[in-house]
DNA sequence: AAGACTAGTCAACAACCGATGACTTAGACG
DNA sequence: CGTCTAAGTCATCGGTTGTTGACTAGTCTT
């Protein structure tokens, strides 16, 4: 693959910054993110990281215990949301998109996080940790009601997004850029956060009548030839 | 694990339907699907669908000849999407919604597909052909302009939803029944599908004079192929 | 009932990965 | 210059996984 140059940039590095633990960790810190953010967690081997900074598979262990641990230190996420209260209630969906474009295409971290999310249950945890304690807050502040129901939705708006355009890379969304996504995007966003809120029953009183069908068996009995 | 389990269960389908190459074909696709749209690609392992079916490792490559044709055989999705040229101008955000919470529902081919997805180039190559076929057709011939670019949106948030409910579990979304989301979403993707395209110039023609700070040389990598 | 066909099993290989512990060497300090 | 500490390496282990080929045993035909 890129071994020649990997091994050129470990030499060239070893001549030039040799020996520095801050920097080293520093490095494996960053390659482990790129990684872990291309090619998931399982996909992601130490012995990668390490050969892309130029060291030994070893050290990486020893500086951060094991595997879990190096994610775990990588993948240490800060939206740094700002304060909605703040803001006009017009620019509310702009602040907010503009935010999230930086925390997408600033590192590779978010993108890690939600990679390795969609396999592991405790990196889910950590993901679901993150939305309740620095989405969900900072969009409470601003919401007229039902602060569980808009938080979920915009949530899901803004993880859909980032998923279709950086991890999927659909093309629907690949292709435009910040400021065409943002256009769209908004009055979605405002919508959720202060729109009216649809006339629904929040108990299951209505949820009796209009029961769909069997909805056509899924089994697939029927394979191909072997 | 559950290797005493399974034993038992393997002895008696053994003695119940032995040697039905069609059924257990079946089952093993069966067992796929849910293994892969539990734990993702990389860690389900063809041992463990074995044994969840109660027949050795070998056989399922016997069938399927390798890992990858299985999860392409497991993971073959149809939308089977309703013409929404047929459906009253109001309701299309409702049938659309119905429709996919039914594929989500129905069995574990979607989440299968949605979680390799994110460490797989190949399966997300799947993903996107199967919108570009199926999805963008369907949302194109109802939408007034911008087909791309409102399928795109819509296709983000349907994606959302799925990730954020199913493969996240995020409590917000997760804690809403079908109805409820249902409520929510509908104005969203009505506004998406047939409401005012916002004032955004399409092409680099503007995209000059409000020219944002020098943004950070972090080229990163949006659309890249490893 | 005998043979043939095929569903299914068994054992093992080769590769890879995370992790461990002993070893080597660079570089600061006296 | 010698030494000591920390940075980094090396060899290797144990475990798992996809994959393979030879083998066993039901079941159907004649």
């Amino acid at each position: 693959m890129s071994s020649q140059q990997t091994m050129t940039y470990a030499w060239v590095v070893a001549r030039t910054r040799s020996r520095n633990a801050c920097k080293t960790r520093a490095d494996l810190l960053s390659a482990a993110r790129r990684r872990f953010g291309t090619e998931g967690y399982d996909r992601t081997t130490i012995r990668a990281i390490a050969a892309d900074v130029g060291v030994d598979a070893a050290l990486v262990l020893r500086y951060f215990g094991s595997k879990q641990e190096l994610f775990a230190a990588a993948a240490d996420l800060n939206l740094d949301l700002p304060d909605l209260t703040a803001v006009a209630p017009g620019r509310l969906a702009g602040a907010l998109l503009a935010r999230f474009f930086a925390v997408w295409e600033d590192d590779e971290t978010f993108l890690a996080l939600l990679r390795a999310s969609m396999t592991s249950e405790s990196v889910a945890e950590t993901l679901r940790q993150v939305f309740a304690a620095q989405v969900e807050p900072t969009l409470s502040a601003v919401v007229p009601d039902h602060p569980r129901e808009r938080a979920g939705l915009v949530g899901a708006f803004i993880i859909g997004l980032a998923t279709t355009r950086y991890a999927l890379a659909a093309p629907g969304l690949a292709a435009m850029d910040r400021d065409q996504i943002t256009a769209w995007a908004t009055p979605v966003v405002d919508q959720l956060l202060t729109g009216p809120a649809p006339p629904v029953p929040d108990s299951a009183a209505v949820r009796q009548l209009p029961r769909r069908r069997p909805e056509r068996q899924r089994a697939s009995l029927l394979p191909s030839v072997p």
